[in-house]
DNA sequence: CCTTTTCACTTGCATAATGCAAGCTACATG
DNA sequence: CATGTAGCTTGCATTATGCAAGTGAAAAGG
């Protein structure tokens, strides 16, 4: 949908603000998932309509790309942009602040110590990771 | 609605992962707004039964709450709590992503310049401000 | 006072988004 | 060459959102 406003949180929200699309990128941000399936096993259990309507937006909107896995034809291997990885910071604030005001959190092990001794650093560590990932195949 | 997992960003989402509820915390954080009428004026337009859900619902889960203007017996003032100022790096977070790789989009004036030389700076001021703000009112 | 406005909502109904189950196609595996 | 797997699409029920109109309490105006 196009933006009602020049707001930036409203654009912002235009993409990413369902109650899904947040989702996926986490499991792409912290998680190391890269697959459809892999998307659909998290345990919130997105229907798979929605998942391939969310992928391809996020595609269309240049936050993850698509390419075909070279050892399995039937395979497609989603990674997140550059403009995908700079959402990274938002997720972040997003897990410290579920950490910090909601009960029975768990975040990926090691993490949260991290966020919590070393935001700056932790988030830094992150972004490059997944620029390394991102390196491997083309672009 | 409860969470389906122990996800720090997933139980966020239960809270504020619509199309509308962030963009009412934008105004009460950014925009000084604390009346229904108000947010409702907000040029993406929210329409005035979900306006309405999702003050009571941000009301029960401790973001925002809601006390009668003693100056005009018709009014409510809405307020953040200190759970819902907690949320303001997000929410800038938000902002200079938007701000950065959006078309069109204009923030507050001044707030931008501030985000882009100061932003840890920018932000425990804005914190600081609308701490100030809550405490006019009762607890 | 008594009427008219304003404010903060609620209600009813149309439309759009989401959820669920089943099916389909290209490719891989045995 | 039969069977399984991955990544989808389709159809339909359910839920959420959007829109217009209406309500009640309090303020403002005469």
């Amino acid at each position: 949908m196009a933006p009602r406003s020049p707001c930036p949180i409203h654009g912002l929200l235009e993409i990413v603000g369902d109650r899904w699309t947040l989702l996926i990128l986490r499991d792409l941000m912290f998680r190391g998932k890269t697959r459809y399936s892999e998307f659909q096993a998290s345990s919130e259990g997105i229907a798979t309509n929605i998942l391939s309507v969310r992928l391809s937006m996020l595609e269309t909107e240049g936050i993850v790309r698509k390419l075909p896995d070279p050892k399995d034809g039937r395979r497609q291997i989603y990674r997140l942009t550059e403009r995908g990885i700079s959402l990274a910071p938002i997720l972040v604030e997003m897990t410290v602040w579920g950490e910090n005001n909601l009960p029975d959190t768990n975040i990926v092990p090691g993490l949260q110590e991290q966020l919590k001794t070393d935001r700056d650093g932790a988030l830094d560590r992150l972004m490059q990771d997944l620029r390394r990932q991102g390196a491997d195949q083309n672009v």
